[in-house]
DNA sequence: TGTACATCAGTGAACGCGCGTTCACTGATGTAC
DNA sequence: TGTACATCAGTGAACGCGCGTTCACTGATGTAC
């Protein structure tokens, strides 16, 4: 049973931890501050850093929680396939990596910024989280290459991953691409139909 | 003819810019500061103001300058090269930009810090510095599949450029990742290879 | 159950710092006659 | 060529601001007896 100075300490967690949210999901990491999220969560600045080390940790929270939500929405989509064709799979993933990138672009964003520009070590959960993607890929990837041994089938996750990610990150950067959504689909499709036609990986 | 003082501007804008590409190359965009700017070039900070209006001027006129030399190593590359095969040039550019990118990280990553800090608009000439860089993949890629229209041709261009772009940055991002640099290569070959292979684009 | 004491969460004003940018001043260069 | 005046580059101290973080204080909760 938690004492109330437990309790207490968790709901303000929780509830920072939504504000924050809120503020990236609203005005993007830049848009944090000790002073808003405090006035937000009606609690003092002080008491935030009394819950969090320090406003990284903080982002981070919510960094993780938006792994989660993507890692959710790209399997969801997988899961409403009615098919057995891998890279028909692997295209639904990539779509459903723009579409999640679209929706949230703020706390999609965000999830790169933090790494750039704070020097401080990764945590480990968070490191987890992104391996845990990467596997949501492997499997699919796995499937159709069976004779992949392990490190290899790995890197070309990692490269499709990074593939699609590029796309998306240069097509949603608008001031200089302004690339319509449904190219960017098409690019991804592109890069990855490319797959099945060519079972001899170099 | 210069007048004295149009000659004193320009040395000086000159070292400036000099001075901001060593700091960038050492440093990283975030190593740039007013003052050891000024106090590198041997100059006041009033003087910076004098002759470009922000240091963001100051900061695109080095982004400038390493889109060219980006430029100048991919062609250099593809020239160095005695070959016909299309798909070889193709993966000899994306080799080429890995390559220019570990050599020159600061300055690489600098060319996409400033989009994303920046609010104001880009320029027009670094907008065209940047369509060269995609026009001189576009030609081979038209080579290669002559039959497609040029809108067509412009998005696959950028699709593979994106690609290569993702799996260079998610690539050298060290905390998360930690991916040999050979891996890198092998990762680009992948996404390239496949091109020759696969003469119907949906 | 009641009292005394200890602990530690909560408070928010104040600290501190980094830094871009300005601005009143000076001095060199250019122009007019 | 020489003189008077105008212009504008160069100067650097000072402004201003945003903001993360701290810290001395207070008050609620927990513990010991």
């Amino acid at each position: 049973m938690m004492s109330k100075v437990e309790e207490k300490r968790n709901v303000l967690r929780k509830r920072l931890v939504k504000v924050a949210e809120d503020t990236i999901i609203a005005d993007g990491l830049s848009g944090i501050r000790a002073r808003d999220l405090a006035s937000a969560a009606e609690c003092s600045v002080g008491a935030i850093y009394n819950v969090f080390g320090d406003l990284t940790d903080l982002i981070l929270v919510v960094n993780g929680r938006t792994f989660k939500r993507l890692g959710a929405h790209v399997v969801d989509q997988v899961e409403a396939l009615d098919t057995q064709d891998e890279v028909t799979i692997l295209t639904t993933m990539g779509h459903a990596y723009l579409e999640f990138a679209e929706k949230n672009q703020n706390a999609w964003a965000a999830l790169f910024e933090v790494e750039m520009t704070t020097d401080q070590e990764v945590p480990e959960w968070y490191l987890t989280e992104m391996r845990k993607l990467l596997e949501i890929i492997a499997a699919p990837l796995g499937r159709l290459f069976p004779e992949l041994e392990q490190n290899r089938l790995f890197m070309f996750t990692r490269a499709l991953f990074s593939s699609v990610h590029g796309i998306v990150l240069l097509g949603l950067e608008k001031r200089v691409s302004a690339v319509p959504r449904d190219h960017l689909r098409d690019m991804i499709s592109f890069v990855l139909n490319n797959l099945n036609k060519n079972p001899q990986i170099s």
